[in-house]
DNA sequence: CCCTTGCATAGACAACCGTCGATGACTGGA
DNA sequence: TCCAGTCATCGACGGTTGTCTATGCAAGGG
């Protein structure tokens, strides 16, 4: 019943064997997938952190008006008004993901830009699926 | 600067035009992946209710014992010791799984066995990420 | 019919979280 | 130099969450 761990094979996801810095939240949980071994507590820590900051609706529409936004990044004033949330709580939601290792933020003179990690969201959806995928495009 | 929500195409992912009631937390959040086009409050909420019973690292561990326990279900006795938490709380967190869709409870005689809901992990996996995969196998 | 075993529920409590208004820091013009 | 605009931080408040102990309920064996 001895699970192979050690002998793991990356299918190339973003964080995995890149070097030491990238995605720190997700390199514990990296090759192995939830549904093939019990995680230990440090692995489910690390990836509870990352689903935590997802968790959220007005951070799930975050992602997704960053990704949808021209150019693939927004400013904290593109997102206030059509999120309906004041300008300090949408501040403190991107934070959260910053932190998180979803979004980058990019200062450009009085604004502050923000745009999707790539390979992020990937990575957690390859750490959840039990599915050997194959990227099409 | 439209984006196809309409002209949806379903990867084959369970939970997308395969009855009325499969998955129901997951429907809203179908066919739009998160990265593609902006969610909306409703879709946002359903999405984020499935995540936070994901974000947890007890409920994350209950998960992969389940998965990794012989017959692909385990009972509450099977869980309890391993993961060094009450029975009580156990069962609290078996409950939050299973009101997400993501675990199935079967009593038989004074057990009750918990197993994985097949394809609701990857369901959730496949609004998460924005590549078309192709399963392998 | 009791007694043990496995599990769910109830209640309580501390910790955490999402949201807000107020305020401060910084940039770029007039 | 002052002002307007953008954003982050602070402090506060109500609601939610994870955990526990205590208790209840059902099944099965003496």
């Amino acid at each position: 019943m001895h699970r192979d761990i050690d002998n793991c094979q990356c299918h190339g996801h973003t964080g995995c064997m890149a070097g030491p810095k990238t995605l720190p939240l997700l390199d514990p949980a990296c090759c192995a997938p939830l549904v093939r071994a019990p995680l230990d507590a440090a692995a489910a820590t690390s990836l509870a952190r990352t689903l935590k900051a997802l968790a959220d609706p007005a951070r799930l529409r975050l992602l997704s008006m960053v990704a949808a936004h021209e150019g693939g990044e927004a400013c904290v004033c593109d997102l206030t008004e059509p999120l309906g949330l004041t300008q300090p709580t949408v501040s403190h939601h991107l934070k959260v993901l910053v932190d998180a290792g979803l979004l980058t933020r990019d200062k450009r003179g009085v604004w502050a830009y923000y745009a999707l990690v790539p390979g992020a969201l990937d990575a957690v959806a390859a750490v959840l699926t039990s599915q050997d995928v194959a990227v099409r495009i």
